[in-house]
DNA sequence: AAAAAGCCCAACCGCGAAGGC
DNA sequence: AGCCTTCGCGGTTGGGCTTTT
């Protein structure tokens, strides 16, 4: 016998949320809590099982959450916390308030990933990728991607990652640089300063007070948890006190379809 | 203009961990 | 101690959108 399901999933509904579904999610959620993702469909009269109910609030429906892309500097924070890291998403979203692990795991899968391959360099090690398994991997390149590495067009150029219009500026001001297939990045060395991670290395060691990223001392395990801070937060049922600790970095603008849906927050007030 | 290919990301799946009984 | 339930995580998928041919 195999593990039983996390929920009967007869007659639950699958696929993509609607508007309807999202307003009574975080209906129930601002005005009960969270206390078990199991009963939350249930009571907020869901057809979904709670595991996707989870997944929805915590990465889409989340007030706190922030939209729109990575910035350059999210960008190389991430390369550096996924070489001291690996694949612990979790982990490492939980150094970046606002944004999620699903939503990191897919940037650095479109995005990160492939420019760094790009760039000559394994997204796992951030070490030089050998001559052979370059070859190896041209073999797995798309149509597009070899086209781009043989011409070193403008195109394959500007999509590389990192993009290189920041990275260039970055780079030493007397060092002008050209990207294309003949550039040799097997210095390791060389590519972090283009990423400039050490200065940001440095920049974060001083504000951050949460950050030991890649010192020898680094613990997996002392990365705040946000997602726990808000339980907590639901689980005293502060709620007002939630949403005013948020109200200032709410990208509250891109919840405009949802908007009435808080309107009941100002009636208590 | 239409078809094909590629890209992106929301959502799902399955597993392991944690906690309660 | 062992079983069961729930949660959280990481890998993967599928479909919509965009770009290319």
């Amino acid at each position: 016998m195999g593990r039983q399901p996390c929920c009967d999933k007869v007659g639950l509904k699958r696929g993509p949320w609607t508007i309807e579904e999202d307003h009574k999610l975080i209906n129930f959620i601002l005005n009960n809590g969270i206390h078990c993702w199991r009963t939350v469909p249930k009571l907020a009269g869901l057809l979904r099982c709670g595991k996707s109910c989870r997944l929805r609030w915590i990465n889409y429906l989340r007030p706190d959450l922030k939209r729109g892309g990575f910035t350059e500097k999210e960008e190389d924070q991430i390369i550096q916390l996924h070489s001291c890291l690996g694949n612990r998403w979790s982990k490492i979203a939980s150094h970046f308030p606002g944004r999620t692990d699903n939503e990191i795991k897919n940037h650095w899968n479109t995005k990160i990933k492939k420019r760094l391959k790009f760039l000559g360099v394994d997204p796992m090690t951030l070490k030089p990728i050998e001559q052979k398994e370059q070859s190896g991997d041209d073999k797995n390149m798309t149509d597009q991607q070899q086209k781009n590495t043989s011409k070193g067009s403008e195109q394959g150029v500007e999509n590389m990652s990192l993009d290189m219009t920041k990275t260039e500026g970055k780079m030493e001001e007397n060092k002008v640089m050209t990207w294309d297939d003949t550039t040799d990045f097997s210095n390791y060395e060389m590519l972090c300063s283009q990423l400039d991670l050490g200065s940001w290395m440095s920049q974060e060691t001083k504000t951050s007070t949460t950050s030991s990223y890649c010192s020898s001392s680094f613990s997996l395990d002392d990365s705040s948890n946000l997602s726990m801070d808000e339980s907590s937060y639901l689980q005293e049922n502060s709620l007002q006190q939630w949403v005013d600790g948020f109200d200032s970095i709410l990208p509250w603008d891109s919840f405009n379809p949802l908007e009435k849906d808080f309107l009941f927050l100002d009636n208590r007030q």
